[in-house]
RNA sequence: CGGGGCGUAGCGCAGUCCGGUAGCGCACCAGCUUUGGGAGCUGGUCGUCGUGGGUUCAAAUCCCACCGCCCCGACCA
C-alpha cells in the first residue's frame, strides 16, 4: 500500500481529548479518531491492527473447540427481565422502542441470549460440551468513557459461553479458555498478569481477570511476590496483621470526649491528637434488607464486595441518614459499635484492638480508650476491609504489594445462575434433567489494542509486535526522484506483496526527517529505507523499530532478508 | 449525578481580567530554492470565536441559560 493512496493522517500535537500515552499516539498516528465520547471511527490503519488482533483470537478459539457464532446487539427487554439483570444493569443499557412500542436493549453482553438459545437446541448431554463465541460490537452506557477504547461506550469484544453437564466438566471448558486466553496475549505481545476477580453483576462463582500492567488501569491489583497470589481489590483477601499494640487488659475504662461538629475521621484524629488507625470506624449498611453496623479501623474502607460474600447477601447499600439516626441515635459521623440493637460486624484488622477512639453515639462525642472486645458486642468477625499494599498475604507469610492494571479478559465459572432462569435443562444418561453447568469469557478486543499501543512503545512513538502491526514493513524512499529510488522501491514494494508481506510504502514527497518521524510514531516493525544515496552502492538499510542498530543490505536478495525478519 | 477545568481555523494555542469587529505556530494550496531526523522564502485558502438569549453605539471579551469535551469522585463485566 502506497501512503498516498491510504488515509494515514499523523498529528504532530496530540489533542487534548487525549491524556495517556496510548490514546495520544493512536490519535497521532492516525489510528482512530474521536465521534463523540467514548465513540471512535477506526480509521484504514487502526483498522488493519484491529483485524490482525481478531484474527488471532479466532485461530486461538477456533483451535480450543470453540464455535463460533453472531447474535443481535438488539435484544428484547423481556430477556433481561427473565434472568432478573434487568435491574441490576437497566441503567447500564442503551434502550431502544422500536415502531411495535416494543422495548429493546443493546447488549451490553449476551449471556441471556446464549442461554436462550441453548434452551431451545441443546437437549442431551450427548451434546455436550459445548463453547459458543462472538466477536461482536457491545454497547453500554458508562458513566463515564475514558481513555479512549479502553473506557468506550461502544466496543468490540468477543464473549464466549460454554455449557457442560457438570461442575468438574465445566472446569475443563474453563480451563480450555483460560489456556487459550493466555496464548492469545503472549501472541499479542502482551505481558499479562492473571489476578482472582470478584464476579460482580456477572454472577457466578469464580473468575479470574487477565491484567496488562499499567500505571494508567483502572483496576487496583495486589500482589504477593513469595507466593503469587494475585488478585483485584475488589475481591483481594488480607491475613490478619500482626499486632504490636497495647492490650486490653490494662487499659483505662472509655472516656466520653466531646467533639463538637467532628464528624470525619480527619476531624476526629486532628482533634483527639489520634492516628486515623487508631480510631474505629463505624458504618451503617443495609444488607438483604438488614440493617447492620461494620467496623474497621478509620484509615480503611469497608470492601463491599466482601461484606456481600461474608454476609451471604446479595445486595449491600449504605443506610441513609435516617436510618442512621434511627439506628445510633446520632448524626452522621458519630456511630461506635457498642448498645447498638443490630448485629456489628467488625474487620479483622481490629483483632485485639485495645485503647481506640470511636464514637459515643450521641450527637458531637467521641469515646477514648476504647478496647473492642471489652466495650462492644461482636456478632462476628470477618475480612471486610479493601486491602493495600503492604497487608500480609493471605496465602502465606508474605507481603502484598499493589499496582495497577487494564483488564483485558475475564473468565468466570458462572455455574447454573442463567440456565435456571432460562430453564437450560439437558438429558442426563438416566433421563433425568439436569440445568446446564455454563462458565463465560471476555476479551474486550479494542482495549487490548489500546493495551498493545500503551504496553509496547517509547517516546517517539508505538512499537508494534510483528503479529498485530497493521503493516509489517515500513518502506521509506527519499527524494523518490533521484538516482531510480522510487522505482525500486516500488519494485520491492511489489516483491514483498508478492511474498504476503504488508508493506507501507512512504511515497510522499516529504523530507527524510518527516519519514522517518512518522515511521517512529506509526511504529511497523521494519524500517527499510530506499534513497539515491544508498543505491550508488546498491545498499538499502534496514532497521526494526524496536531497536537501535541500522543494518545495511544489498538490494539484491534484500526481499527474502526482509520478508525472513518478518517470520516468512 | 457532585467537584474542577476547558471550548477561538484540521491540530496546538494567544487574545477574555480592562468591550472597538480575530491572531500566532504547524497543517493545507501555488511558486522558487532545499533534500538522510519534523526545511527556507514569497504569496494564498480555511473561523456561525460551542449554542441560544440579554446588556451595549459596539460583544470572542460583560450577564443568563443550555450543550459538548477533559480531569477527580460516586458508579461500573
Amino acid at each position: 500500500m502506497r501512503w498516498s493512496d491510504t488515509l494515514i493522517p499523523t498529528l504532530r500535537d496530540a489533542p487534548q481529548e487525549a491524556e495517556i500515552p496510548s490514546h495520544k499516539l493512536m490519535l497521532r498516528a492516525g489510528l482512530m479518531r474521536r465521534l463523540a465520547g467514548g465513540l471512535y471511527t477506526f480509521l484504514p490503519l487502526g483498522l488493519r491492527a484491529l483485524r490482525k488482533l481478531e484474527a488471532i483470537v479466532r485461530e486461538e478459539m477456533d483451535r480450543a473447540g470453540a464455535l463460533e457464532v453472531l447474535m443481535p446487539a438488539a435484544q428484547p427487554r423481556e430477556l433481561w427481565d427473565r434472568s432478573g439483570r434487568y435491574a441490576v444493569m437497566g441503567e447500564l443499557m442503551y434502550h431502544v422502542t422500536d415502531r411495535q412500542k416494543r422495548e429493546m436493549v443493546l447488549g451490553p453482553t449476551h449471556e441471556e441470549v446464549i442461554t436462550d438459545l441453548a434452551s431451545r437446541e441443546i437437549s442431551s448431554y450427548r451434546q455436550l460440551p459445548k463453547t459458543f463465541y462472538q466477536i461482536q460490537t457491545k454497547f453500554r452506557d458508562e458513566i463515564r468513557p475514558r481513555f479512549g477504547l479502553m473506557r468506550a461506550r461502544e466496543f468490540i469484544m468477543k464473549d464466549a459461553y460454554s455449557f457442560d453437564t457438570a461442575w468438574d466438566a465445566a472446569d475443563r471448558s474453563y480451563q480450555a479458555m483460560y489456556d487459550a486466553y493466555a496464548r492469545i496475549f503472549a501472541r499479542c505481545g502482551l505481558r499479562t498478569r492473571v489476578v482472582e476477580a470478584d464476579t460482580g453483576a456477572m454472577g457466578g462463582k469464580w473468575s479470574h481477570e487477565f491484567m496488562v500492567p499499567s500505571e494508567f488501569g483502572e483496576d487496583g491489583i495486589v500482589e504477593c511476590e513469595a507466593c503469587g497470589y494475585a488478585a483485584n481489590l475488589e475481591r483481594a483477601e488480607r491475613a490478619a496483621p500482626a499486632f504490636d499494640r497495647p492490650g486490653g487488659g490494662g487499659a483505662p475504662p472509655p472516656e466520653e470526649v466531646a467533639t463538637p461538629g467532628r464528624s470525619t475521621i480527619e476531624d476526629v484524629s486532628q482533634f483527639l491528637g489520634c492516628a486515623p488507625e487508631r480510631l474505629i470506624k463505624t458504618i451503617i449498611y443495609v444488607v438483604d434488607g438488614k440493617t447492620v453496623a461494620v467496623c474497621c479501623a478509620g484509615d480503611r474502607e469497608v470492601n463491599e464486595s466482601k461484606l456481600r460474600r461474608a454476609l451471604e447477601a446479595s445486595v449491600v447499600e449504605m443506610a441513609d441518614e435516617a436510618a442512621i439516626r434511627r439506628v445510633t441515635g446520632a448524626r452522621v459521623g458519630f456511630a461506635g459499635p457498642w448498645g447498638l440493637s443490630i448485629p456489628v460486624y467488625a474487620d479483622l484488622g481490629l483483632d485485639g484492638a485495645a485503647d481506640y477512639a470511636a464514637g459515643a453515639n450521641r450527637d458531637d462525642a467521641h469515646l477514648r480508650h476504647v478496647v473492642l472486645d471489652r466495650d462492644a458486642r461482636i456478632a462476628a468477625r470477618h475480612d471486610l476491609c479493601v486491602a493495600r499494599g503492604g497487608d500480609p498475604c493471605p496465602r502465606c507469610s508474605g507481603a502484598l504489594r499493589e499496582r495497577r492494571g487494564i483488564e483485558v479478559g475475564h473468565v468466570f465459572k458462572l455455574g447454573t445462575k442463567y440456565s435456571d432462569s432460562f430453564g437450560a435443562t439437558f438429558l442426563d444418561e438416566a433421563g433425568a434433567a439436569r440445568p446446564l453447568v455454563m462458565g463465560c469469557y471476555g476479551i474486550g478486543v479494542t482495549r487490548t489494542l489500546q493495551a498493545v499501543v500503551e504496553q509496547c512503545r517509547d517516546d517517539k512513538g508505538i512499537i508494534w509486535p510483528l503479529s498485530v502491526a497493521p503493516y509489517r514493513v515500513a518502506l521509506l524512499v527519499l527524494n523518490p526522484g533521484d538516482g531510480g529510488a522510487g522505482e525500486a522501491a516500488g519494485r520491492l514494494a511489489a516483491d514483498l506483496e508478492a511474498r504476503g508481506i504488508d508493506v507501507l510504502l512512504d511515497d510522499r514527497d516529504e523530507r527524510a526527517g518527516v519519514k522517518f518521524n512518522d515511521a517512529d510514531l506509526l511504529g511497523l516493525p521494519l524500517r527499510v529505507v530506499v534513497s539515491a544515496r544508498g543505491l550508488a552502492a546498491g545498499k538499502i538499510e534496514i532497521k526494526p523499530r524496536a531497536g537501535k542498530e541500522v543494518a545495511q543490505a544489498p538490494l539484491e536478495g534484500a526481499a527474502d532478508r526482509i520478508a525472513a525478519m518478518c517470520g516468512e
